[in-house]
RNA sequence: GGGCCCGUAGCUCAGCAUGGAUUAGAGCGGCGGCCUCCUAAGCCGUAGGUCGUGGGUUCAAAUCCCACCGGGCCCGCCA
């Protein structure tokens, strides 16, 4: 048994290519198609040599091999195919004897890692740009879990800027009528998100009634058009909940809602106890919005940080302001009660580009505000630096938009000139998600909803499932409405941006979460029919080309999920995995398993029992269900 | 203006880190086939590509380097 097959292939003929060369550990690539399957390239070996050629093709004739075979050395290649007889019987016998853990890398160093994802701020439902955060930092944990890591979740909650005020201000108008709503089973963030919405927009309308005042008549009438832009955006609420609405306008058009907003941040941070009450329970209302959301996708998180505690009341944030103007005074600037950050000038100066992963650019970064509240960054810097003396982390991976870059660079900056270990805390940049033509705004009502998203996704899996006469139930619906939303998120590359396509991430097809699902279930069907363990099994010379691919596929996995490990690109998992399962397919409709002749029919069930191994194990990393009919 | 990212088939994307073989891979969409047989959300066949452009390095470039062109994002007392 071998927890990485592939591994003990390839060590097999480095081992050959060392004896015949005398160059020990040379590099094996992949041969091309009809040359075999492994290959060495040697030219460079052979221009300093030039009698290695003579001496390869004399020894190759005595070399003794388990694994491989077909050894031929051409066009200054050394390349070797694969005994599937004896690669096949360690293959299976891998695979099944460890089951669950077959892909798992055994002597990896067990680290400690943060995986810090979503982080939504808790003032609307989750739209489709945090589905593309939460998918990939669940299939982050997921992953460096399987592969033995101890890795723990955690959701950064920001309660503490101007934006939740808004929120907090209107819910302290309407609570009564929330309430009633999510009783009768309204989901608590789509109420919320009403609230926080309109009197954001009650607030810019305010803001943009007194601005006029004076002014020319073109710039009047820009602010004009602006400020019918936000009445449209109540405008479009009251269609959707009247009273609500109707409430918020009548009882905040009375209050400077601006200002009120900015005093209530400034009491949040200063520990008002009636503030806190509010913001904290309508805080909490979005968060329990979003945990139905979790659920439905499989989504957990070990924890929830709030900012206000972490950073604010332990007074962590104002301490790190100090602390680096003490440690860095050459890069701190200090004018009308605000501290500016010169990381600009650190990075020119410590020349710290490589070991932190700075842009070339970086601009200066501003601390606080004049009236001594926080900003974000330097609450996101004590978040960084609670993690790392309360967790010990070896890497906290942060999943945060691309165009984060700059904060995220001053963020290592700072955490470098006050001591700590900043290499440790990566990065995890996604481009973004556009929507084609419409643009999204949560903050004027526009978004595609992760729970929209998934409603849709159940209702074209019911129409699918009843077309062809399949099970039909809820809950198959949604697992496989899940595992499509969340294969299309995995399958691309963070670095692209994904312009949102429903047809794509609702296809059921080929390369899909739910074709993963099929193939399965598929494998699983077979299994569950033939009722025999596939324990005794010979490997039969003369396979199909599907039988070997299979086979080379499956020993390649716990290679696959190394690399995939250590880059963290969770794509090629996915391309994986849709390769062994188009492959699967060929198999399954060309040749029987269960009508098999004997011994034949045994070998098939282990090769079969192994499939579902793999897809089973790449399936609960990237957080597909697992159906056994659907 | 500066920085970061992207550019591979009509469309959506793998491959690039660590260069490898004059057939560059998938899926969707086209076109043509396959359900008395382990689930047709499947399979088979077919058409479709100057790997953005131009240089350079190399025995060898989609892959590395430089320049340019196109698209996106960032450069706040917002987050």
């Amino acid at each position: 048994m071998e927890y990485n097959p592939y591994r003990a292939l390839v060590n097999e003929f480095k081992d050959i290519a060392a004896k015949l060369t005398g160059v020990e550990d040379l590099q094996v690539i992949r041969a091309r198609a009809g040359f075999g399957y492994l290959s060495i390239p040697l030219h460079d070996l052979i221009r300093s040599r030039p009698n290695l050629s003579s001496e390869i093709n004399e020894g190759i004739r005595g070399v003794k091999a388990h694994y491989l075979v077909d050894l031929r050395f051409i066009n200054g290649f050394l390349n070797a195919n694969v005994n599937l007889i004896n690669y096949g019987k360690l293959v299976l016998d891998s695979t099944i004897g460890l089951g669950p853990n077959y892909g798992k890398v055994p002597d990896l160093r067990r680290l400690n890692i943060i995986v810090e994802h979503t982080s939504a701020n808790p003032l609307h439902p989750l739209h489709i740009g945090h589905c593309r955060n939460m998918v990939l930092g669940d299939s982050l944990v997921r992953l460096l879990r399987f592969m033995g890591h101890n890795a723990s979740a955690r959701f950064y909650l920001d309660d503490t800027g101007i934006q939740v005020m808004y929120l907090a201000l209107g819910y302290s108008k309407v609570k009564e009528l929330v309430r009633r709503r999510i009783e009768s089973s309204q989901k608590p963030d789509h109420v919320m998100w009403i609230i926080y919405s309109v009197t954001n927009a009650i607030a810019e309308v305010q803001r943009i009634t007194k601005a006029l005042e004076g002014k020319g008549e073109e710039e009047y009438r820009e602010l004009i058009k602006e400020r019918d832009e936000w009445v449209g955006v109540i405008a479009d609420w009251l269609s959707r909940d009247k009273e609500l609405v109707n409430t918020l306008v009548e009882s905040l058009s009375s209050i400077d809602v601006n200002a009120e907003v900015a005093r209530m941040a400034k009491a949040y941070e200063d520990g008002d106890e009636g503030v806190k009450g509010i913001v904290r329970e309508a805080v909490n209302l979005v968060l329990k919005g979003f945990e139905e959301t979790f659920k439905l996708f499989n989504v957990k998180f070990d924890a929830y940080d709030w900012e206000s505690e972490i950073a604010i009341y332990s007074g962590l944030a104002k301490r790190i302001i100090m602390n680096l103007a003490k440690a860095a005074p050459g890069y701190v600037e200090f004018k009308d009660g605000v501290y500016v950050f010169r990381a600009d000038k650190a990075a020119a100066d410590l020349k710290l580009w490589d070991e932190l992963k700075l842009p070339k650019f970086i601009p200066p970064a501003t601390l606080n505000r004049s009236d001594g509240t926080t900003l974000y960054l330097t609450r996101d810097v004590a978040y960084a630096v609670w993690c790392l003396t309360n967790c010990n982390p070896d890497a906290v991976i942060r999943v945060i938009a691309v165009e984060q870059t700059h904060p995220q660079a001053q963020l290592r900056i700072i955490l470098k000139l006050l001591g700590y270990d900043a290499s440790r805390i990566v990065h995890y940049a996604y481009e973004m998600v556009n929507l084609g033509d419409a643009k999204m705004s949560s903050r004027r009502g526009q978004a595609v909803t992760i729970d929209g998203l998934l409603d849709d996704a159940v209702k074209r899996v019911k129409a699918i499932a009843s077309g062809r006469g399949g099970l039909n139930t809820d809950d198959v619906a949604y697992a496989v409405a899940v595992g499509a939303i969340r294969y299309y998120f995995v399958s691309v590359s963070p670095s692209k941006q994904i312009v949102f396509d429903w047809g794509r991430v609702l296809d059921m097809n080929q390369n899909s979460g739910p074709f993963i699902q099929y193939t399965y279930v598929r494998a699983h069907s077979i299994l569950s029919k033939a009722n025999l363990e596939p324990t005794q099994y010979i490997v039969p010379s003369g396979l199909s080309p599907e039988e070997g691919n299979l086979i080379l596929m499956i020993g390649e996995f716990p290679e696959v999920l190394l690399r995939v490990s250590e880059d963290l690109k969770l794509e090629n998992l996915v391309s994986f995995i849709n390769r062994l399962a188009l492959e699967f397919n060929t198999f399954y409709e060309k040749y029987p398993v269960i009508n098999a002749e004997p011994g034949l029919r045994e070998f098939r069930l282990a090769l079969v029992k192994a499939v579902k191994i793999v897809l089973e194990n790449s399936m609960g990393i990237l957080g597909i269900p697992v159906l056994s009919r659907m």
